[in-house]
DNA sequence: GCGCATAAGCGACACCGTGTTGCAGTCAGC
DNA sequence: GCTGACTGCAACACGGTGTCGCTTATGCGC
């Protein structure tokens, strides 16, 4: 049924339609950016990339066709990861460089992220990051073997990305507010110690029972 | 210029018109949750309330608007905040009770926050919540005085919301597959001592420059 | 209860975006 | 250079939108 031949799985060798394709992206995502999904239409895509109309449905099935294709794109180009460091030796600048390094990746390429989070993509974002976590957290597990977690490994993955989306969506879309450096110690130190005690919480109280869930 | 006379700053008496908008209203949310927002016409939603489609207009400008308004009156209905309890005698049992409370209510109006969160309002129960954090904070400063904070302030608030909204959804769009009580020892054990530690990491190198941002 | 204000119903309208089709051109790649 | 494809172009039917004028009926205040 579908005409188009699958973009993402089979290679697409001709010119003209990678040069079409692109330029639907690029006006897509420009748009997108300058007036929100919903306000953008097929005919201002085809119109500002200077394509014909049908030319589009050549190509796409309709505008969230392309969203998804384009939201997939992108996060392809931020498929990034730093080696992360042996679990075993970690020490607070090692995880703070390691952090810096993620912050400037991502600090480069900013205009992508504000795109892809102005597409809706967060939900994708955090699926491409729980492979980063499923990955560190595999990883930690064969060199430190077997470990009793308090909380269900389940639960952790999950949640681990998205706490870190939070995080750094968060910096991103506030303009960072901090350098790079400076986000990651906070980031770092929020991980580490959890948001009660970087309120300055007293948690000797909340210690009496810890990891007795 | 809006012939409606802004249904949420001034009380409507008229039961027709308290009829109508509720009847919009809930078939609007069951038909998203049906079929996800795009898929919704102003026909179907005014079809499903038995009202005619002009009418609808009479209300509301349109599907968006009457999102807005749809999700304004389902975040008001979860304005519920227990008292917190007095933060310089937190126990550990404390705060899974009081987080346990919260989970139960969350849980009664399970139907409710999906909704919202299918309406994609996740940005104003995010928003929602932070008047909460912010209302716990300032009571702790009160109460402790000034503390020196490894994290800026103005970072935590809003973190501290994202990062309880994305525990809370997560259970709920997951189904809830622990009991409140157990989930609520789960989120005070993530809160307290940050993933991090949960999933077992030594922290010992982790913690040499504790507190030295 | 009664009359009035107004909300709701009804049908029609123009407008716009969508998705498709057939044909004619142009260009890339063998 | 030839062939097959991609693209441009014009037109079409369809459906959703937002509005209007008129009529009906329903709740409110007296």
């Amino acid at each position: 049924m579908a005409p188009r031949p699958e973009p993402g799985s089979e290679q697409v060798k001709d010119l003209r339609v990678i040069r079409t394709r692109k330029a639907l992206q690029d006006a897509f995502v420009a748009l997108v950016r300058e007036r929100g999904l919903e306000a953008v239409t097929v005919r201002d895509v085809a119109e500002r990339a200077m394509v014909n109309r049908a030319t589009f449905y050549r190509h796409f099935r309709d505008k969230y066709d392309l969203m998804r294709f384009t939201i997939d794109s992108l996060v392809a180009d931020l498929a990034w990861r730093p080696v992360p460091a042996d679990p075993a030796s970690f020490t607070f600048e090692d995880v703070v460089d390691h952090t810096e390094a993620v912050l400037n990746r991502l600090a480069q390429h900013a205009d992508l992220f504000r795109a892809v989070l102005a597409l809706g993509g967060g939900p994708r974002l955090t699926l491409k990051m729980q492979g980063f976590v499923e990955e560190v957290i595999r990883h930690r597990l064969e060199v430190l073997g077997h470990v009793e977690t308090p909380i269900p490994k389940g639960m952790i993955v999950p949640i681990f990305s998205r706490w870190s989306t939070a995080l750094w969506s968060w910096w991103l879309m506030e303009g960072m507010p901090y350098p790079p450096r400076e986000m990651a110690v906070y980031v770092v130190t929020l991980l580490r110690d959890g948001p009660f005690r970087c309120l300055g919480l007293d948690t000797r109280r909340l210690d009496a029972n810890r990891g007795t869930p």
